[in-house]
RNA sequence: GCCUCGGUGGCUCAGUUGGCAGAGCGGCUGACUCGUAAUCAGCAGGUCGGGGGUUCAAAUCCCCUCCGAGGCUCCA
C-alpha cells in the first residue's frame, strides 16, 4: 500500500465519470469537502492481498501517528491509483478501503470521510506547506502469520543412561548443570542473561574472524581471511564426511517461485520468514534450506527400492531466513548462513530409524573432530508418544551412545511434518541454547512433492525422508568454538582450525636464515606457519601470538640457531619444550591427522599484514 | 516486529548544568637490537552514525531514521 499524506487547509472533490470499477453510490454523495484535514491518498497494491488485516493495521497506525504529529483529527481517505504500478484487484481494494474507514471510525475523536472508489473526480486541495504537511509512506504486509501457530502439547522428561524417564523437576541435576540450564531454557520463558555482549562477538572482531557489514542487511556478515579460512576448512570437512557416509553432492537453486504448488504448501508447514525478490513475472523467495531443491530432484528421479537409502547433500551457500531484527546475534543467529543439508530417502520407518541412528553417530563423531565433545553440548530427542511406546529401546540406545542423560520432549500427537528429531545444543556461558546437529524423520513431504520409489512388489510407494544437518550451520559451529574457547582457562582452537598453527619469532637479524629455513620446512609439510619479523620486542610478540590463540609459538635466538633446536611454547598445556623441526612437524601433523589442510591466506611475514579491525 | 539500552579518531572509551572535541591502543617517524603476555619519544588522524528541529551556541536537549546489544518470540 502506498500512502501520500497531505495536511491541508481544505480538500474538496466532485465526482465526474464512472470507471469500470466504480463503486455504487446513491446521489447524495456526488461531492464532498473537509476543512483542516489530513488527506490520505491511497493506492492498494497487489502485495497487500497477502495479508490484508496486517496492512490495514499498519496503515491505521501510520495515519494515527501522522495525525498526532501534525495535530489534526480530520481524515479524508482518498483512493488514488497513481501511486503504484502494481495495483491490487479493484474489488479487493474497495473492501480494504472500507475496512480502513471502519477502523478509523472506531478510533475515538477522529472525523473520517472517504472519497468513492473508481470514479473520475475533480478535486481542490490546499496544502498547508509546513515541513510535515507532505509525507509519503509505503506499507508492505508482514508475512501472513503462520497457520501452524496452534499450541503444541508436549511434555519434557529427562531420560538417563539406564532408560529411566524422569520428571525434570524430580531429576537430580548434580553434575549435569548444563542439562539443567538447557531444560530451563527449553521449558520456560526464563531466558535471563547477564545482559552483556556475548564473548564470541567481541572475539570474532578482535581475532579478525568475522564482522558486521552495515552496508548489507542485518545478519549478513563479512569474513576476514582468518574467518574465511576456518569456515572453509569446516565446510570442506563436513561435506567430505557426508560424502563418505554415502551421500551424493548436488547443487540446487537458491530461489524458488512462491506460487509453485508443492512449495506453497511446504512454506506453511515450515514458517520461516523469507526474503522475497521480484523477477519479471514471478515472485521468488530465497531458500531457507535445501529441502525443496533436493525434493524437486527426487520427484523427477526413477528410484528403485534397491537404491534406498538414497542420500543427497548440499553445503548450502547460502540459506536465508529473514529472522526478526531482535533475534539476530553475532554468528549465533544470522539471516544468511551456510548449512550442510542432507536428505535421505528411506523405504520405511525401520530403514529410517536405522539411518537415523547412523546419522546420529555421524554427528557425534563429526562434532568431536571439530572440537566439540559430548561434554560441550546437550542432547534433545523429541518424538510423538506413539513412537516412544513402540520403540523405547531405540531411544534408549541413542542415550547410551551419548552416555549421559538427555532432554526428551514427547508430543501428544504429531504436529510437525516429522515424527521424531534430535538436536545437539551448545549451551553458552549466559545459558543460551543453540542447535547444532539435527536429524528429523519426515513422514509427510515425500507425498507432498510426489517423490516415489518402486518397491519389490512393483508398486510405487512414498519414501520416508530424513532431514539431516550433521553439524548445523557452519557459522554456529564457529560461534560454539569461539564461545567454548572463551570459557577455557587457555582459549584455543583445534590445531587443524587454527589459522596460524606455528608462529616463528626470531630474536635477532642473525637468525633470519634459520627462521626462513624452519618456515619453509613447515610450509612443505602443509603446516600453516608465519614469521613475526616486525621491529618489536620479544615479549610483545609473544603476547600478541598468545592473544591470537596460536597453538605453537617458536622462539629462535642465538642458542636455537647454533643448536638447530627450537624453543616451542605449547599453548594446549602451557608448556615449553625444546624440539627439533622434525619433532615439531610430527606433532602438528599428528594433531591434524586426516583433517583438511589449507594454506594460510595471509602474508607469511607479519610486517606485511594490514589490520582489518 | 515490539520493549530496554547504546553509537564520539582504525579499535576501546572519557567528555560535568548546552560554551575551544580528549586519552590509551593501533598507524607513521625516530631512538633502542632486545630471550618468553605491552620499550621510549614525537607526529598524523574526528561531518561526535545520518537527517531535521530548538538555541546566540548542540557530541550534549527534542523528533525522525540507520546500525548494534539485551529481552519477548523463534531457530540451523
Amino acid at each position: 500500500m502506498r500512502l501520500l499524506l497531505i495536511h491541508s487547509d481544505k480538500i474538496e472533490y466532485s465526482l465526474k465519470d464512472k470507471t469500470r470499477y466504480a463503486e455504487y453510490l446513491d446521489n447524495s454523495s456526488k461531492s464532498d469537502s473537509m476543512d483542516e484535514a489530513l488527506v490520505v491518498f491511497v493506492s492498494i497494491e497487489k502485495i497487500d492481498e497477502k495479508n490484508p488485516e496486517n496492512v490495514v493495521k499498519k496503515a491505521i497506525k501510520e495515519i494515527k501517528d501522522v495525525c498526532k504529529e501534525v495535530g489534526t483529527v480530520n481524515v479524508m481517505l482518498y483512493p488514488y491509483a497513481h501511486l503504484s504500478d502494481t495495483l491490487a484487484d479493484p474489488n479487493f481494494s474497495i473492501e480494504l478501503l472500507k475496512r480502513m474507514e471502519t477502523e478509523l471510525n472506531n478510533l475515538d475523536g477522529f472525523n473520517i470521510k472517504r472519497a468513492p472508489f473508481g470514479w473520475y473526480k475533480a478535486f481542490n486541495l490546499q496544502c498547508k506547506g509546513h515541513p510535515l504537511s507532505e509525507l509519503s509512506r509505503t506499507i508492505t504486509p508482514d508475512k501472513e502469520e503462520d497457520e501452524s501457530k496452534e499450541e503444541v502439547n508436549s511434555t519434557f522428561y529427562i531420560l538417563d543412561t539406564r532408560g529411566r524417564l524422569y520428571d525434570p523437576d524430580l531429576f537430580d541435576f548434580t553434575n549435569y548443570e548444563n542439562l539443567k540450564r538447557f531444560y530451563i531454557y527449553e521449558s520456560t520463558g526464563d531466558r535471563k542473561t547477564d545482559n552483556k555482549t556475548p564473548n564470541h562477538i567481541l572475539l570474532m572482531r578482535r581475532e579478525e574472524i568475522a564482522d558486521y557489514e552495515p552496508a548489507s542487511d542485518p545478519g549478513n556478515m563479512r569474513y576476514y581471511p582468518k574467518g574465511r579460512l576456518i569456515k572453509s576448512l569446516l565446510e570442506e570437512y563436513i561435506l567430505k564426511r557426508a560424502l563418505d557416509s554415502g551421500a551424493m553432492e548436488v547443487e540446487t537453486p537458491v530461489m524458488y517461485d512462491t506460487s509453485h504448488p508443492a512449495l506453497g504448501e511446504y512454506l506453511k508447514r515450515f514458517p520461516a520468514r523469507r526474503y522475497e525478490i521480484d523477477s519479471e513475472k514471478k515472485r521468488l523467495f530465497l531458500r531457507f534450506s535445501a529441502c525443496f531443491g533436493q525434493f524437486l530432484i527426487g520427484k523427477d528421479m526413477t528410484i528403485s527400492y534397491r537404491n534406498l537409502p538414497l542420500k543427497m547433500v548440499e553445503m548450502t551457500k547460502y540459506s536465508f531466513r529473514r529472522e526478526q531484527r531482535g533475534e539476530l546475534t553475532g554468528l549465533r543467529r544470522l539471516r544468511t548462513f551456510t548449512m550442510p543439508d542432507m536428505h535421505t530417502f528411506c523405504s520405511d520407518l525401520d530403514q529410517a530409524m536405522e539411518e537415523f541412528e547412523k546419522q546420529y553417530e555421524l554427528s557425534v563423531d563429526m562434532l568431536k573432530d571439530i572440537g566439540l565433545s559430548t561434554k560441550d553440548y546437550e542432547v534433545a530427542i523429541r518424538f510423538t508418544r506413539n513412537f516412544y511406546e513402540e520403540d523405547k529401546e531405540f531411544i534408549e540406545r541413542l542415550v547410551s551412545i551419548i552416555d549421559k542423560p538427555v532432554l526428551v520432549e514427547i508430543w501428544d500427537e504429531r504436529f510437525f511434518y516429522f515424527v521424531m528429531k534430535f538436536e545437539f545444543n551448545f549451551i553458552d556461558k549466559s545459558g543460551k541454547a543453540t542447535s547444532l546437529s539435527t536429524v528429523q524423520i519426515d513422514v509427510e513431504n515425500a507425498e507432498r512433492y510426489g517423490i516415489t520409489y518402486t518397491d519389490a512388489d512393483g508398486r510405487d510407494k512414498s519414501p520416508i525422508i530424513l532431514h539431516c544437518s550433521p553439524s548445523g550451520a557452519i557459522e554456529r559451529v564457529m560461534y560454539s568454538l569461539i564461545e567454548k574457547g572463551s570459557m577455557m582457562d587457555i582459549p584455543i582452537l583445534p590445531t587443524w582450525l587454527s589459522p596460524t598453527q606455528v608462529r616463528i619469532i626470531p630474536i635477532h637479524k642473525e637468525e633470519n636464515d634459520f627462521t626462513e629455513e624452519v618456515y619453509f620446512k613447515l610450509l612443505n609439510e602443509g603446516i600453516r606457519a608465519d614469521i613475526d619479523d616486525r621491529d618489536s620486542t620479544l615479549s610483545k610478540k609473544i603476547r600478541e601470538a598468545e592473544m591470537e590463540w596460536i597453538p605453537y609459538i617458536v622462539v629462535i635466538g642465538e642458542k636455537e640457531r647454533k643448536g638447530r633446536m627450537l624453543s616451542v611454547n605449547i599453548r594446549k598445556d602451557k608448556s615449553k619444550e625444546e624440539l627439533s623441526v622434525e619433532d615439531l612437524i610430527r606433532r602438528v601433523k599428528e594433531e591434524v591427522g586426516s583433517l583438511p589442510k589449507k594454506s594460510l591466506n595471509l602474508p607469511y611475514t607479519l610486517s606485511k599484514r594490514a589490520k582489518f579491525v
